[in-house]
DNA sequence: CTTAGTATTCTAAAACAATCGAACCTCAGG
DNA sequence: CCTGAGGTTCGATTGTTTTAGAATACTAAG
């Protein structure tokens, strides 16, 4: 459990991490960035929304994370891009709400497991891989 | 992973599968599995409770997970083996009242994460590492 | 048999999370 | 300027989680 995971995490998240605290940084910091990841992927339509954009912008060859869940249609991007229209794809194959699906966005990005941004009507979304290999080292 | 895990979030998801990917789900680790486990460790007391048990059963050299929590006291076992105590050592150093350590022990039990057994008075506390392995197979 | 220690179960309160619909904002095209 | 598509925010509802305390149960020791 390192310092760089902190500023990756506090950095993705927004919940800014100031000099001291890198430097001391104290349990109850690095414990409540893992619980948000964890409380993130604790919600099984969250889980789904992520597994989706994980498997249509990263998805190595042989990768797990977001195996058989298919957005409809095609992918929209290459591998390694962020994902365009994200959010209406989602939406179209989940039967959830808009507005349940943005706060579900919203939580995803909280834990800054992915990053998403608006440019006029073009929504693009990306996985931080960043922060799944914090976690992934967090259970080493 | 397996194609009854694919079968299981393509179903929930309500997004398009493969005929073939239908076939075989005996084995199913659902995808609801995994948001047990996220859940378990989504709350702070009870990833601390977590990491204590882990440091202080299985954590072998480089380990992270419990890096920095330390029981009251002298660990109670050895590396590998099981922790004895577990349940009073934990509430001596949470500030929880025992209801409600028991009610984490066992959701923690209930993801699977943690095998607890009594005998008279012995409380004996063990991790479950392929668990924590299935975990890390998720985030390849 | 009584007492002290250990853990669980039950109940209830408070806090939190998931979800929807409605209202809203922003941009692109007629 | 109007309209529609794409997202967000707000408020309400319903369900879940966290937590403590009291009652209970088991066991070891006196």
């Amino acid at each position: 459990m390192d310092a760089s995971f902190l500023y990756h995490i506090s950095k993705a998240s927004g919940c800014g991490l100031d000099k001291e605290l890198k430097e001391d940084y104290s349990n109850i910091m690095k414990l409540s960035n893992y619980t948000k990841i964890f409380k993130a992927l604790s919600n099984e339509q969250r889980l789904k929304i992520f597994m989706m954009i994980y498997k249509n912008c990263c998805s190595p060859e042989g990768s797990k994370i977001g195996a058989g869940i298919r957005i409809k249609g095609e992918s929209c991007c290459p591998v390694g891009g962020s994902m365009e229209k994200a959010f209406t794809k989602i939406c179209d194959c989940m039967n959830l709400s808009r507005s349940t699906v943005s706060h579900h966005f919203k939580e995803l990005q909280n834990a800054g497991l992915i990053t998403c941004e608006r440019e006029g009507q073009v929504y693009r979304c990306r996985v931080n891989k960043d922060v799944i290999d914090s976690i992934k080292d967090f259970m080493k």
